[in-house]
DNA sequence: AATATCTGTTCAGTAATACAGAACAGCTCC
DNA sequence: GGAGCTGTTCTGTATTACTGAACAGATATT
């Protein structure tokens, strides 16, 4: 039996703040032992250590809890270390002038897209912060213009797991989608044909890294009507342009 | 002995979290173990298992750690369910708009400043993303703002603790910010002379809560030059004025 | 209004495990 | 080539985290 060198009481602290999500964004001790099928003592016991170090906050009305604003200046500290961000954002605000549509940069972390930054054009209204959602890969552009440049061996993991269809539009049989991949590699680019948000078209362009590997992808997105085939096109060519322009050193 | 119903491997476990800051923002295993003066093996297991599950990322190159990307999501929960930043957001557009300035607002958190949103009038760019950063209550406008109604023990504790001098206009001395702060009750504002950072005024207004406890302020600041005395009460006085337009539920 | 059934909280004993400490390995710099 | 760093691995022991049951407070039900 080989060492695994992990603290188990941190991993179980750790699945407690993974409960928290946007839909349950409040949570009591009784719910979290149920997700976590462990005792109601265990949680508590974490949940009051969370508080104590303002990493969750007690609301004291209902005794439920939720994330904490340390968790708001620990990713500030991070926030301020992505540098690739600041470097995008003068490329993505050409991008959605260029084209009129919001710009949307993300990274892959794991096998999610790790949204970075939207980026609206000079018409639209800057609406909320991104900075931090996730969505999955096979059915966003970002998220497919990543998939298509994985090993293998990652596409067969992100395929083979639960493909949940977000809309009417969302492909989930493994096959479509794995001669989709292969289109998106020789066009360049992916589409997302409404696949994620119904009535949304998406056009993405990944982004590597020096090394070859991808890193994440640039994509510009709107209303169905305004992005037909022969728009999706030129807008995929106007952001292949830009990132040529653009000097990176990842 | 009473118990105390906490999770003491997570509390050092976060502070292990606790280590990382915007100057510091890699640490290596022996770093933090100093730091802490705590073994080795103990934080290697720890760092080890913040990791696994995303928290913090290692960095192949030299060993080191820095925060992961899995706080930027769960920051992202807390960051949509601020629902009182969204609501000051056109808010703050008026005030930067009236005053050509940048507009901030901050909350209380604990007996610090949390920034959470920064506004740019229209003359000026966007600057990057503050949310989450953190400020001392004795040397900022929207500190003092705070402090000036926080509780004579909360103040006490602040005026007790290090008050290091961030520039030479700096007040150090607890009894000199002391009939500051009457002053601010009085007038209703708070005024930052360069005190944070050199060359650059603000002006910041008290909000307070539906039960009348402090919440935050807001603060309008800039060049010190253009700051002269009588366009700070000018300013004072916009912030109070649309601050009483604003319907608030907190 | 009284009971039932949820919550969150407390506590003591035991089984798990987290930590100390030493040893090892890989690296850089003298 | 060695001396000083790192990070990593490993084992025993003492800490302590969790189990499980009992209690308390709130809410809902009858």
């Amino acid at each position: 039996m080989p060492k695994d060198n992990t603290v188990k009481s941190l991993k179980r602290a750790i699945a407690v703040l993974d409960c928290f999500s946007q839909k349950e964004p409040e949570l009591g001790v009784t719910e979290i032992a149920r997700k976590l099928d462990m005792q109601k003592s265990t949680i508590f016991n974490i949940l009051t250590t969370f508080q104590e170090s303002g990493i969750l906050i007690k609301n004291p009305s209902n005794n439920k809890y939720q994330l904490g604003y340390k968790l708001l200046h620990l990713s500030y500290i991070i926030n301020s270390g992505i540098s690739i961000r600041e470097d995008f954002l003068p490329f993505m605000k050409e991008i959605a002038n260029a084209t009129g549509e919001v710009c949307y940069f993300g990274l892959l972390d794991g096998l999610e897209v790790l949204y970075i930054d939207a980026v609206y054009p000079m018409t639209q209204l800057q609406a909320r912060n991104i900075l931090g959602e996730r969505a999955p890969l096979y059915c966003t552009g970002l998220g497919k213009a990543m998939l298509a440049n994985l090993s293998e061996e990652q596409i067969n993991e992100v395929l083979s797991g639960p493909m949940p269809p977000f809309t009417k539009c969302t492909i989930t049989d493994p096959d479509v989608l794995r001669i989709e991949l292969e289109e998106i590699r020789q066009n360049g680019f992916a589409v997302d044909n409404m696949e994620h948000e119904f009535g949304i078209r998406c056009v993405a362009v990944p982004v590597f890294g020096l090394s070859g590997k991808i890193l994440g992808a640039v994509s510009v997105s709107g209303p169905s009507p305004r992005f037909d085939p022969p728009t999706i096109v030129r807008t995929a060519a106007i952001i292949t342009e830009k990132l040529k322009t653009l000097q990176r050193c990842y």
